[in-house]
DNA sequence: AATTCGGGGAC
DNA sequence: GTCCCAGAATT
C-alpha cells in the first residue's frame, strides 16, 4: 500500500503524461519548424559560450525586441570574458542603463572576472561550475550548458512551462517552484539529444511566436497534434499562474539642486538593493518628512544646505512591487558640506556620464529641453 | 515559500 | 488598467 501512494505521488505521473505524446515524432515536427522559421538573432550567429551567456542574462524577465539593441552595444563595448572583466562597473552600468534588474549586470561582470581568473577565460562546461557562478540560476545554466555546449540539459524558462503545461495538460502553479522543478524533469526526457541546442531554443521560439500566453496560433502550431490542452480546448486557460500582488506607493520630492555655476548635485545609490550604484537626483521621502522640515532634513540628511524652489512637474512610475510618485522641485543650492563621494556636483552636459534609472533619465532629460513640459 | 529585484509592450 | 516577459537572489 505504502509502495502505491508513493508512485502515484512522483514518477507514476510523469510518465503518464508522458505517454499521451509520441516523443520522437514530437521532436521532428518542432524542430523542422524551427528550422524554418527561427528568427535571425544577434546571439544565434555563432554559439561563443561567452555571447550566448550574456543574452541569457538580458534576456531574463525582458523581451527579445527590448534586448537586441542592448546586447549589439555590450557586444561591441565589451566583445570578450576578458573585456568585460576588465571594466569599470559604472561603466558597464552605464550600457545596462534602462534595461532593468541592475543587480543583473553587475552579478554577471562577478562572474565573468570569476571566469578569467580560476578558469583562464573559459566559460565552464560542467553545470556545477556554471550554477556556482553569480547570477546564474537553474535557467540560464541550462541555456548555456544546452545552446553553446549541445548538452541535453533543460532550460526552463516561462516559454517552456507555457508551452508544456498546454502540450502535457499540466495545471499546476507555475509560481510554485516545485512546478518548475516538475517541468525540468519533463523537459530533460523530451530533450533531442541530437541536437538540445536547436531543442530547447525551439521550445523557447514557439512560445514567443505561436504558443503565446494570449490567442496563441494553434492553427499554425507545428506540434497541434501533440497537444493534450487543444485536444481540451482548454489552452487559454494553461499555464495556471497566481496573480502577483499589488505595488505599494511611495510619494518623493525630487531636487533638482543647482549651485551658483549652474552644477547639479546628484547622488550613487546604495550597493544593494533597488536600483544598487546608479545614479539620481536627490530624493526626500515626503511622506515621512514634514513639508516645512523639507531643508533641515535635507541639510542633515545630505549635508546640503538648500532653498526649495520652484515645482517643475510630476511623474508616476511604475516598479514590478512599488510605484514611486515624484515631485520634481528646483532648488538652490547654497552649500555643499559633504565629502561624500557618493555626491556628487556635475554639470548639465555631464550628467549624462552617469547611469540613470528610467525615472531620473526623464528627469534629466527635461533640463535639455526648453520648455519644461513633464 | 514569499519577497525583492525594472522596464516596456501588447491588449 | 492587466499581463508577463529566454529568472535569480535573498529572506
Amino acid at each position: 500500500m505504502m509502495f502505491l501512494l508513493y508512485h502515484i505521488g512522483s514518477e507514476f505521473m510523469n510518465d503518464e503524461k508522458l505517454q499521451s505524446i509520441d516523443i520522437l515524432t514530437f521532436r521532428r515536427d518542432l524542430l523542422s519548424w524551427y528550422k524554418e522559421n527561427k528568427r535571425d538573432l544577434p546571439w544565434r550567429q555563432d554559439q561563443d559560450p561567452y555571447r550566448v551567456w550574456v543574452s541569457e542574462v538580458m534576456l531574463q524577465q525582458t523581451k527579445v525586441d527590448t534586448v537586441i539593441p542592448y546586447f549589439n552595444r555590450f557586444m561591441s563595448k565589451f566583445p570578450t570574458v576578458e573585456a568585460l572583466a576588465q571594466a569599470d562597473e559604472q561603466v558597464v552600468l552605464k550600457e545596462w542603463e534602462g534595461l532593468g534588474y541592475y543587480s543583473r549586470a553587475r552579478n554577471l561582470q562577478n562572474a565573468v572576472k570569476e571566469v578569467a581568473t580560476k578558469y583562464n577565460g573559459r566559460v565552464p562546461d560542467d553545470a556545477e561550475q556554471l550554477g556556482a557562478l553569480k547570477g546564474v540560476g537553474p535557467y540560464t545554466k541550462g541555456a548555456i550548458l544546452s545552446i553553446a555546449y549541445n548538452q541535453p540539459e533543460p532550460a526552463v524558462d516561462g516559454n517552456v512551462m507555457r508551452v508544456l503545461s498546454r502540450v502535457l495538460k499540466i495545471e499546476s502553479d507555475i509560481t510554485q517552484q516545485r512546478t518548475k522543478k516538475l517541468f525540468e524533469v519533463y523537459a530533460r526526457k523530451l530533450i533531442d539529444p541530437q541536437d538540445p541546442s536547436s531543442f530547447n531554443q525551439a521550445v523557447m521560439e514557439l512560445g514567443a511566436l505561436i504558443c503565446t500566453p494570449k490567442s496563441p496560433a494553434c492553427l499554425l502550431c507545428p506540434v497541434q497534434a501533440h497537444c493534450q490542452a487543444f485536444v481540451a480546448g482548454t489552452e487559454e486557460q494553461l499555464p495556471v499562474k497566481k496573480k502577483a500582488k499589488k505595488q505599494k506607493n511611495i510619494a518623493y520630492v525630487v531636487l533638482l539642486a543647482v549651485d551658483d555655476q549652474d552644477n547639479y548635485i546628484i547622488e550613487k545609490r546604495k550597493e544593494d538593493g533597488l536600483l544598487a550604484n546608479l545614479w539620481q537626483f536627490p530624493m526626500v521621502p515626503i511622506k515621512e518628512v514634514e513639508w516645512v522640515h523639507l531643508e533641515n532634513w535635507v541639510y542633515n540628511e545630505y549635508g546640503l544646505e538648500i532653498t526649495l524652489g520652484e515645482k517643475q512637474g510630476k511623474l508616476k512610475h511604475v516598479f514590478s512591487h512599488l510605484i514611486w510618485h515624484l515631485e520634481v522641485y528646483e532648488a538652490k543650492l547654497i552649500k555643499k558640506l559633504s565629502k561624500s563621494n557618493r555626491l556628487q556636483l556635475v554639470s548639465k552636459q555631464e550628467l549624462t556620464n552617469y547611469p540613470f534609472p528610467v525615472p531620473h533619465q526623464k528627469i534629466r532629460n527635461s533640463l535639455y529641453e526648453k520648455e519644461q513640459n513633464m
